[in-house]
RNA sequence: GCGAUCGUAGCUCAGUUGGUUAGAGCACCGGGUUGUGAUCCCGGGGGUCACGGGUUCGAGUCCCGCCGAUCGCCCCA
């Protein structure tokens, strides 16, 4: 203490405590839980890549919001590497802690596309860095989660109907894998709702609406920031562009109207998709999807949002959000099918997703949906199985370490699954209520009271109950193990 | 990079128009009734009032700077 000014954690940054750091781990569970279940197998990369693996793919957000290992705490440095990367000139620092997962992916991908199976199914869940001013939902470190489906599984000569139904199964994937994150986490359609859109319909409105292809892209850009800037102007901007929201809204109405109906009726009439027909709408990916998404289950949580476009220029197809009301956006992600073959892999077709833990946490706790300290820690596996005291007596002080030790020894055989989580106490006192009350705070399942040197006296604290008899010291693991229910693991 | 609000104990906060050695509750630690958890009683550690200057006889309080936090803008992989 000798120094006046402590060191502070550094911006955007977080110190997890014992409850926080189990909050943490309630949400990364559930991540691995559900990418898991839903056939997604866990890949990880380096925490800092070369510079270049993220100048490469030229989007100017992301690469101005580049860490440099190095920046610090110093705010002037914190940008200046991303300001400088943005501005095309050289990186100062051979290495960026990674912003997203995404490039890492597609290098992975590339580097076995040879021998991995079509589709591939990757998720992982990590720490990520963005030298961003931090405000609600946006921090400089945060977790993410990232699931992706890479390549299709084709027939030899695929028909373009063959295509479309691959891509929108791996759309429908993503985005169900995504639902039953929400909803094993107790969220429901009430709390939540899933906007998609497709980047294909989008172009071919815009082209229907009079939009030439130049100007598609900066559009597209445009349709995003429709909220963003004030009505004047987006207008002065759009002018030029030719580009009208009312008449890309009249486009795509026809489609609106026709999802719906399939949302109803779970078919489509033949006058609507002869309509899309002659409107030169790319629509049916669409329509693909939509009856995707309502084989999973999951049709009834998703929406069209036609003017749904996402900030990212890589998306090639479909586009999704999950939205909450007052919140930034959960997750977000969608199909790009040529980012794989950007980065050096053969041309492959990908979709994927990320959501990242900042968000999420304040959702769950505006929801009330996150469990409590005490159930955390029980979640986090922290929780004590027994709680060992002594009665007090020599000799029950003198045989207290050894039964310790003894509930804590794993085996070999067991794969370490028979060592349990023992506990005593640090404090001096000998009165046993205020021992009890100490094992009652720490969570413990069971407490044994040693009576002597071969006998203790179990009791379990969540229901309260005492044993009549003593029990051997020499039984005590197996019957504890036993009253856990793990026996025979 | 820009703007707004805010920094007193681990947490939540009191602290009068500037006025003795800066307080409470909770939490933490110890003790008491000599083996069963609430409650109770007693005691204890803790704060150069974020940090640095300035004004003043005197600053937690007023002024400036700085750091940090929160919420927005920009941006969103």
């Amino acid at each position: 203490m000798a120094d006046h000014k402590p060191i502070q954690p550094p911006t955007g940054t977080r110190d997890l405590y014992p409850v926080e750091a189990a909050r943490r781990r309630f949400i990364t569970e559930a991540w691995r839980r559900a990418s898991i279940n839903h056939g997604f197998e866990e890949v990880d990369g380096p925490t800092f890549e070369s510079t270049e693996l993220y100048t490469k793919k030229s989007g100017d957000g992301i690469v101005s919001e580049i860490f440099g290992v190095f920046s610090g705490k110093d705010e002037q440095g914190v940008k200046a590497l991303g300001e400088k990367l943005a501005r095309g000139e050289d990186a100062p620092a051979p290495y960026a802690l990674r912003p997203e997962f995404t490039p890492t992916l597609a290098r992975m991908y590339a580097a076995r596309a040879a021998s991995l199976p079509k589709p591939t199914k990757w998720f992982t869940a990590g720490p990520f860095f963005r030298a961003e001013r931090p405000q609600r939902g946006r921090l400089r470190e945060f977790l993410q989660w990232n699931c992706d489906v890479i390549g299709l599984a084709l027939p030899e000569k695929p028909t373009p109907e063959d295509i479309a139904r691959a891509t929108a199964q791996g759309d429908a994937e993503v985005i169900a894998c995504c639902v039953g994150l929400l909803e094993q986490l107790g969220l429901t359609g009430a709390d939540y709702s899933i906007a998609i859109n497709d980047r294909r319909l989008l172009a071919s409105a815009l082209r229907a609406t009079g939009v030439s292809e130049a100007d598609l892209s900066a559009a597209i850009a445009l349709i995003d920031q429709e909220t963003k800037l004030d009505l004047h102007e987006w207008n002065r901007r759009a002018q030029p562009l030719n580009l009208s929201l009312i008449r890309v809204a009249q486009a795509t109405d026809l489609v609106q109207a026709a999802l719906q109906e399939f949302g109803r009726s779970r078919r489509v009439s033949e006058d609507a998709a002869a309509i899309l027909q002659r409107g030169g709408l790319d629509a049916g990916s669409l329509f693909y999807l939509w009856k995707q998404l309502d084989s999973a289950g999951v049709l009834d949580r998703c929406h069209f949002k036609p003017d749904l476009a996402r900030g990212l220029a890589y998306y090639t197809g479909m586009v999704f959000e999950v939205i909450v009301d007052g919140e930034r956006a959960v997750a977000g992600g969608g199909r790009y099918d040529n980012l794989i073959e950007l980065f050096g892999g053969p041309s492959t077709p990908a979709v994927g997703f990320g959501m990242g833990d900042v968000v999420l946490s304040l959702v769950l706790q505006d929801k009330g949906l996150m469990p409590s300290d005490a159930e955390l820690m029980q979640i986090a596996g922290q929780s004590p199985d027994v709680f060992v005291i002594s009665n007090g007596t020599p000799e029950a002080d003198a045989a207290l370490p050894s039964v310790l030790a003894d509930l804590r020894r794993g085996s070999r055989e067991q794969r370490g699954r028979d060592a349990l989580h023992a506990r005593r106490t640090s404090k001096t006192t000998k009165n046993v209520g205020k021992l009890l009350q100490e094992a009652e705070k720490s969570g413990a399942h069971f407490v044994a009271i040693v009576e002597s040197a071969g006998e203790v006296t179990l009791k379990n604290l969540r229901t309260r109950e005492q044993d009549q008899s003593k029990t051997p010291i020499a039984s005590l693991k197996a019957e504890v193990l036993k009253r856990l229910g793990r026996t025979g693991a």
